[in-house]
DNA sequence: TCTAAAAAGTTGTATATGCAACTTGGTGAC
DNA sequence: GTCACCAAGTTGCATATACAACTTTTTAGA
């Protein structure tokens, strides 16, 4: 029973702790989580999008979504209306734009230092897992 | 900016969201958590580990370590001395047991589903991000 | 052996996440 | 139009996780 590191799930668990972790530090600066940025990022490329959409994407339960985006509404980076499509304020979009910037030049970096067969198998990877379903 | 879909960090957590309630599923018919299970499975392997050995290993922080543990330990899974090394009750060891049974099976079913060159993409995955750190 | 520093473990606080059950909103058949 | 249904969103409850600050335990030196 000395086999449970070979577990597919442990291990992507693992990993995901590991790289949200590099990844926070760069978002602490701006005062928000990977989790938090990326869904900044989302709406500000898409203005208007609905959770469903975003919570199907990520393939994060529509609950969750719901709880995070309150989360960043309180935060003041959202309009009101989050029920009928979801708009950033301009604080919301300012930081947004910020966080780009952190987040492009951080990825960047990663995948640099990943190389580009470890990427080709994150990628190769996702497309397996995702058509398991 | 529509280039948010190749983020490393956010690809790893959206992946890791889909095995672990791929994962869930099988344990949930033994009332735990695919995490829980994770820990029972090294106990029993490992009788007496340390929690600073299992948080090492898994990447968890002390603190999360820790609160996981006690919850194992309030269901009865664990002995007292959660300080001292940790122990799994006769009722730990069973249960250790039948999650080892059902991961088994369904971790096998998943890397063959996956197919090697996948696996190996998480092998090389798993090695480059580890040296990231 | 005693003590000071390091390591291990816990607790406060907060976010991220899922499932189940509920509410709300929209849409089509009639 | 309205009613019945389905999709979208929320809330209750629980787990998983991190950081900071604290307490306890271990270990190294003198």
């Amino acid at each position: 029973m000395t086999d449970i590191d070979r577990c597919i799930a442990g291990r992507m668990r693992m990993l995901s702790r590991v790289v949200t972790g590099l990844y926070n530090e760069t978002f602490a600066e701006e005062g928000v989580t990977l989790a938090q940025a990326t869904l900044l990022m989302y709406m500000f490329v898409v203005p208007g999008v609905r959770q469903s959409v975003l919570s199907k994407q990520l393939m994060i339960e529509k609950s969750a979504m719901s709880r995070d985006l309150q989360l960043l509404q309180r935060n003041g980076w959202l309009t009101d209306s989050i029920r009928k499509g979801l708009f950033l304020t301009d604080e919301g979009q300012a930081l947004a734009k910020r966080c780009h910037k952190r987040w492009k030049a951080l990825n960047g970096a990663v995948r640099e230092q990943l190389g580009t067969d470890a990427v080709d198998g994150l990628d190769l990877l996702t497309e397996r897992i995702l058509a398991l379903r």
